[in-house]
Parts: C-alpha cells; structure tokens; sequence
DNA sequence: CACTAACACTTGTATATACAAATAATGTAA
DNA sequence: TTACATTATTTGTATATACAAGTGTTAGTG
C-alpha cells in the first residue's frame, strides 16, 4: 500500500487538500496506463475505444459531433480528428446529414462491433482487477465521496 | 451533487467497477480544467508549473532529468522538451554536469521562484475550492479509498 | 588499448488536447 | 431577398504524451 508521498518522492508529508488532488491525478494515471496498453494490443487509444462504445450505444442511431462530445469523458475541443482516425481503420463511417448539411452522421461499422464484442470481456476483466482491492461497500463509498466533491 | 451517468448521459446505470474508473477519470479532468485555466493566466502549463515545483523543492542542488521524471506525477517520457520550454521562459537554466557529461543540471532561476511565490497562495486556494465539498474526515478517507485502490 | 554494453539524454513520429480562427449551411429580420 | 447572426464542423497552431531510435559519454572486459 503505497502512500503518495513515496510515489513522488516527497520528504515532508503533503497537506490533505493537496494530496487528494494528487492522488486522484495519479490513480486516474494509473488506470489509464492499464488500460491503454492493453488497446494498444489492438491498435486504437482509450480515446478512440470511447467513441466506438459511444457509438454503439446509438443502436443504429446516426450521432453527430456534439453527440459524441456530450457522451464522453473529457469533453474533447477535437472529436473531427478521433472519427477522421476511426474511419481510416474502417470502424466507423460518416455522411453528412441531408435535412441539415452543417451537420454530419457518424455510424459504427460491422468491423467496428466486431471490434468492441472482442474487446468487451477484456476490458472488464481489467476493471475487476483494476478495482480489485476494494470491497463492493468501499467501491461504493469511493463513488460517493468523488460524486460529493464535485458538488 | 451530479450523478456520473447524468454527466455522460447514459440512459443505464453503470456497472459498479466501470463507474469508479470513469468517476475517477472525469474528477481528474475537473480537477486539471480548474488548475490548468488559472496557470494559463501566468502562461505556464500545469506540466511546467509541476516541474518547477519540483526543482524548487531542490533547494539549489542540481536537479538532472531523472530525478525530475522520478517526482512527476505523470511519469513523462519527455521531461527535455518540457525542460526546453522553461529555459525559453527563462525560469530555468540548464548545464552539462562536468563530473559526468551525459547529465545534465538543471535549476530553477530567480524569475522561477518569483512565479512561483506568485501562484502559491492561488493554487492553495483552488485547491480548497475544489474539496470544499468533503469535510476533512472524508478527504482523509478518500485519500485512503484511493490508496488501497492501488494496492 | 580497442571493443562493447550501459547510461543519460535528445530527437523523430504519432496521437491527444486546448483554444482560436475559418468555413459552410441555416435561420432570422428588415 | 439581402444582410447578418447563429450553428455545426473543420482547420491551424501549440502543448503534452507515448514509444522508438539516435547521439554522445562512461564503464567494463579482454
């Protein structure tokens, strides 16, 4: 159980306030590190899964931009360039939409689902071992005490 | 208090060991949108601003590359460049260490420190902001959560 | 001493992120 | 219908990150 402190190596202890930004920094560090190796295997960034899952969820649906912004994690000042990258490797494809043409129609393709159902099982074996050393109660607790400090 | 599916707009309830990932991930890029906003008033990253923590935390003894990736939070595979754009600042000198020329030495200026003495009180108080929400108690058990998460 | 490996750092290439400006299509108001 | 603002996306520029390859220096071996 390592304490921040020795992680960066620091001589005196860090004050609450600051260690718990920190700590989260480096938590979330740490599980994106885990995660994203293990994508690489496949050749697409967390970021770029994001959008596929994203995507899936649409069931068919054609999302826009501002659909795929609103859905994901970090709100990304560049989703054009993630979808540009996708559609290279065939995973997802985009039209623009006829009743409104500023707009465009992303969908994931075929390769794209085959993908994701690959990656599925992976992915959550990674979260369980990722998440492994809390209980269900301190799992719980954790994403109430983070949900809270956001207000 | 915002749920974590109201923020990604997910129409299901996330899986417990997903959710703490994902609230991690999105507190840390709340977190570094507050931080990075108020440092860009002074022209610095929150990268560069880390850096300079650290060198301060030096007290004038030579810091080389290494011992800066070994105190960053983010392990950084490029400290140089980060280096390089400090020197341009002029908040940071580098010089080839003579004892052994493949290392470098690398302090903090008089402009560094000043800077820095600037934003102490600024970011001390951002930090409270953003935990204002947690008494102390729970920041302490959050820290804990978060430390154990990593084993 | 020459040869080789290890070390410390730098450079190159690709991706992601942040922000601003540009472009094109649509809506609105005179 | 023209003019102007708004909307949706794209493009440009700068920074940060990830990883691999390159450079110069030092250490170790015969």
């Amino acid at each position: 159980m390592k304490e921040l402190e020795d992680i960066i190596k620091s001589s005196s202890p860090i004050p609450l306030r600051k260690k718990t930004v920190l700590n989260i920094a480096y938590s979330n560090i740490w599980m994106k590190d885990v995660t994203g190796s293990i994508l690489k295997n496949f050749d697409i960034s967390s970021e770029q899964f994001n959008v596929l899952r994203i995507l899936r969820g649409k069931k068919g649906i054609p999302a826009n931009l501002q659909d795929i912004q609103n859905r994901m994690i970090n709100k990304m000042s560049n989703t054009t360039r993630l979808v540009d990258k996708l559609i290279l490797k065939g995973l997802v494809e985009r039209f623009t939409c006829e009743k409104n043409r500023r707009k465009v129609e992303i969908f994931i393709t075929q390769d794209g689902l085959k993908l994701l159902k690959q990656l599925d099982p992976i992915i959550e074996q990674a979260e369980a071992d990722l998440t492994s050393n809390l209980t269900e109660t301190e799992l719980v607790q954790l994403n109430e005490l983070l949900t809270k400090l956001r207000k």
